[in-house]
DNA sequence: ACTATTATTTGAACGCGTTCAATTTCTGGA
DNA sequence: TCCAGAAATTGAACGCGTTCAAATAATAGT
């Protein structure tokens, strides 16, 4: 044991220390072209003992995935503030979104693998990023209580969490995007929004409530 | 060039070999542990040979998917055969799906998850997949041309391969589906398919031809 | 049949992520 | 202060996917 005053046996700087050479080369050369071993030489430490603190490189990225998140948290809350249109709102969080990731556009490749593998903690249906997934779905719950629009009370309960599934999608897209400037993302975040928003606004039209009640029904039976 | 008559030079039996090697090795140890020696040695070939045909590792799973695609359309054409009912015809392809792919959903975690990756030839999205894409798009069409539904002409030419993004969606579900002989991917299939089909004949709806050509003009922006 | 060109095949080599037995450093109790 | 055990650190080694210069076989033109 450490002594009792003392919060960080040696090992912790160690290990903070390979993360922080970690992220700067992930952020200068991405991540297939960084090594374990320029990581362990940039954190001077040998390769082994990258090893006895972080099992594989990929488990280096989780620092990764926690500053995205929270910076995202951030970025979004200005576009909140002031504002009570839906469309306006939404395209507000989604926007920074887009430019909170954008320079880890490089990184998509080991993103979205681990991201879409069933087993990976990193999975965002993976039961450990529940907390990211509520997280996620606070925020487009955030999205629409702050706008005028009224939700069906049916399916009130489930929208946030579409949205946030929505946005998933959006990110998913934006993985496979090579467009200049990230062209047709932001072609897609602004008119598929902009859909959104209209059928959130139609869904009230007593025209359309076997639709929502077949979706409703659908949403219960998968248990989403 | 090779003589008139003769259809095969000698390369495409080499090449043959080699990837019946490869899938007696991916059906038995799965993708992660067969390596490429062993398949160059199954195919009694040397390893830099493997290579000459083969660009890479996973290059060798196309034939793979190959396989199941092509076992999914053989599946899947009697469910076309005497039915005009565009639900059932969906439902059927989709059902035969599921069927045909659950023999390898305990190899999803390593057979999909370099599939998922962006920069991987076995992304569905990829350039090097583009058969496979395309032929995916085809079957849908014959799904709906089958059908009596009538597709407004606008969007016509968009819906086959917005079938297909779906039925992929669809895949990504199953991947994450740990239930009881996935029960609720089916549950999804059989109730989304129902939505799908009440919203493909809701699109001739004169009420809704703006929203059709915000859809189009989404499409198009962003060059689906 | 000879030759130039192209297609095929080889095996060594490279750099990578990862593992591990061995070594050194730290730490708390006698 | 000393020592046993735990924590930290090392670097060599392994097996992997991949590359490549060189060697060999097939082919087409003369």
């Amino acid at each position: 044991m450490t002594t009792a005053g003392s919060r960080t046996r040696k090992g912790e700087q160690t290990k903070a220390r390979i993360v922080e050479a970690a992220l700067e080369l992930f952020r200068e050369s991405g991540y297939d072209d960084t090594t374990m071993r320029a990581v362990a030489q940039n954190a001077g430490v040998s390769l082994g003992n990258a090893y006895y603190y972080f099992k594989s490189k990929e488990h280096l990225l989780h620092a990764y995935y926690a500053r995205i998140h929270a910076a995202h948290a951030e970025a979004a809350a200005p576009a909140l503030e002031n504002e009570s249109d839906l469309h306006k709102r939404l395209l507000g969080v989604l926007k920074t979104k887009l430019e909170v990731i954008e320079p880890f556009h490089r990184f998509s490749g080991l993103l979205f693998r681990t991201a879409a593998d069933p087993k990976s903690p990193l999975n965002p249906f993976h039961e450990d990023s529940a907390p990211a997934r509520q997280e996620g779905t606070q925020l487009f719950a955030r999205v629409l209580e702050g706008s005028r629009v009224k939700i069906p009370k049916d399916i009130a309960q489930k929208v946030p969490h579409l949205l946030w599934v929505y946005s998933m999608g959006i990110v998913l897209f934006w993985l496979h995007d090579d467009s200049k400037d990230r062209a047709r993302t932001h072609a897609l975040v602004e008119q598929s929004s902009e859909l959104v928003v209209k059928m959130i606004k139609m869904l009230s039209n007593p025209l359309l409530r076997p639709l929502r009640k077949s979706a409703l029904k659908l949403l219960n039976e998968i248990d989403v």
